[in-house]
DNA sequence: TTGCACTTTAGAATTATTCTAAATCTTGAC
DNA sequence: GTCAAGATTTAGAATAATTCTAAAGTGCAA
């Protein structure tokens, strides 16, 4: 069943990678598997160390060109948040983000099915959206 | 006219950033008028060099925290866009931000004035949120 | 008019990201 | 199979973005 599913993960990769162009290695496997067994929006850096426990010679660079390899192939997103590192979600369904002032922390929201269009200027071609929402999670809203 | 202007601007601005227990100074207000006259969603370092212009002292730090300062009391936002360097706007009216993934540029949208509300979990506070869309403008569209 | 809190400044320090050149791996043509 | 071409990885240097630090300046209130 793990192995069944972890084949199947391998293929979906292979596959996607593909479509541009790209091959999958075992460093970005890797890199991948570190953004999906903990889903909470590492950084670059975040990914590196923990990338490093399962593959110590991995090095820097290789983990921003993997991650920049799983972004143009659609399987993973950028977020972009506050000042500082970029952070990274393998989630590709749509949803928002929910961002902390306080701890910082980020949560995947739902957005409503129906979303309004939203008028772009002439000749412009929107091809996707983030949205994020700005708050305090449940912890620090109590501690107000 | 124009000075009448510039003093209710002057007004306007003290007023906000006393909110936040913060002054009036003049590099704030020259931070200030770098955004509003050219908005075009310049990052920190295209500010201080558009400041120095005017206030050749400026220093980086204090760019800065002008910066902070009028983000802290709503003045400014901050645009999160790619990696890299933080953009800001001094269009406080509830906008989106289009952003071209070819030559870079920024254009404030204007959102459904009917927004539907997003669920964020129990106990959650929103307080605000930005929705940047990416795509191409008319110019990038065409050149493909 | 003195003191205190707020600000600014220059430059150092830190953090985030990209670049470079050499080594390694993969793949397809032969 | 063997080799060249192209893709990928590596360590470390380089660059870019941001924050920190300590000293000096400013202005208001007691």
């Amino acid at each position: 069943m793990k192995a069944r599913s972890h084949h199947h993960e391998e293929q979906h990769l292979t596959e996607r990678l593909g479509t541009t162009g790209l091959r999958l290695t075992p460093q970005r496997q890797q890199v991948y598997d570190v953004l999906v067994s903990k889903r909470d929006h590492p950084t670059a850096e975040e990914v590196f160390i923990r990338a490093k426990k399962a593959m110590p010679e991995i090095s820097h660079a290789t983990v921003y060109n993997c991650l920049d390899a799983l972004v143009k192939s659609g399987l993973a997103r950028q977020v972009q948040l506050e000042r500082g590192a970029t952070r990274f979600c393998p989630n590709m369904h749509e949803h928002g983000h929910f961002h902390c002032s306080d701890c910082g922390m980020i949560y995947d929201v739902d957005l409503p099915h129906e979303l309004p269009c939203v008028a772009v200027p002439r000749g412009f071609r929107a091809d996707g959206f983030d949205v994020t929402i700005h708050g305090l999670c449940a912890e620090c809203a109590k501690q107000k």
